[in-house]
DNA sequence: GTAGAAGCTAACATCGGTGTCAGGTTCAAG
DNA sequence: CTTGAACCTGACACCGATGTTAGCTTCTAC
């Protein structure tokens, strides 16, 4: 299939699709006029992709495990080497804090939600005025 | 305490203090010669501030919760309204799928280190026999 | 053969928190 | 008073995936 049906197909725009490539993570052939044409397989490696750009990994980092990875394209490939296993842990370890810190801020939505929830409505309508301050001068009024 | 004090005690930079102070995150009274003297309670609130920005709030967000929260500096503050828990509940939806993107990138790690665990040394080198550009420098740039 | 949709490359913009430098002022201790 | 550490403001740089535009070429259907 040629490029923009698997940015419809995989829901990512034409320019990521390149920059993919750019990035030696995704391959295509060409046509005879310079058309990438793509196997059906590279859907679900896009949808790989995505998925590791979405946990925070760099390209070059996914450029790397890519090939240690089963499912990409049937082919099981090849074996992480102990400097990437190594590089790897590290990175997991980052999720982890990541998913950590991601599970307390959202328990303080939860309690804000919650107490908003629960509460009575305010007793003057949609009368406070805390938001026109972002860039210009909150000090004023951040109370 | 001043601001050199408060970045050592939380670990956040003076550069990133002065800027959560310009974003209305953070209130500092000013000596005469106009240096910032912060409270105590300022230690937990930076602390705060980091956990949502490390979920991936922007400060315009953190601006407006943060008088919804409880212990911030002692004061219970403010309820949001509904447009604020209106927005909170698509961050929160935010982050319910970013924490599913981690857990399932972090299984791919997991897996792609544990084969290279139960594995022997790769038995031939070989095994890639065409790269465009090299784990190296994928386009242009140089680690 | 021709029109229009779809692709191509290249280059520049963006976002937002943080690093860093420059040049000047304040604070605290001797 | 003097000195050096600490602080001040302001400005510019960066990262890295993605958006966008421009100008041109290829493909496809008629």
């Amino acid at each position: 299939m040629r490029i923009g049906e698997l940015a419809r197909r995989t829901g990512v725009s034409e320019r990521s699709l390149r920059y993919y490539e750019q990035q030696g993570l995704l391959v295509a052939r060409r046509t005879d006029g310079g058309h990438r044409e793509y196997p059906e397989a590279a859907v679900d490696r896009v949808v790989h992709i995505q998925e590791l750009f979405a946990a925070g990994l760099h390209s070059r980092t996914i450029y790397k495990i890519l090939p240690c990875m089963r499912d990409s394209d049937g082919s099981p490939s090849e074996i992480a080497t102990p400097l990437l296993v190594e590089e790897l842990t590290a990175e997991r370890e980052r999720i982890d804090r990541t998913i950590n810190d991601l599970l307390r801020s959202r328990e303080v939505l939860d309690e804000v939600i919650v107490t908003a929830s629960g509460a009575p409505s305010q007793p003057s309508p949609s009368s406070h005025p805390s938001q026109p301050s972002h860039p210009s001068q909150p000090s004023s009024e951040a109370a």
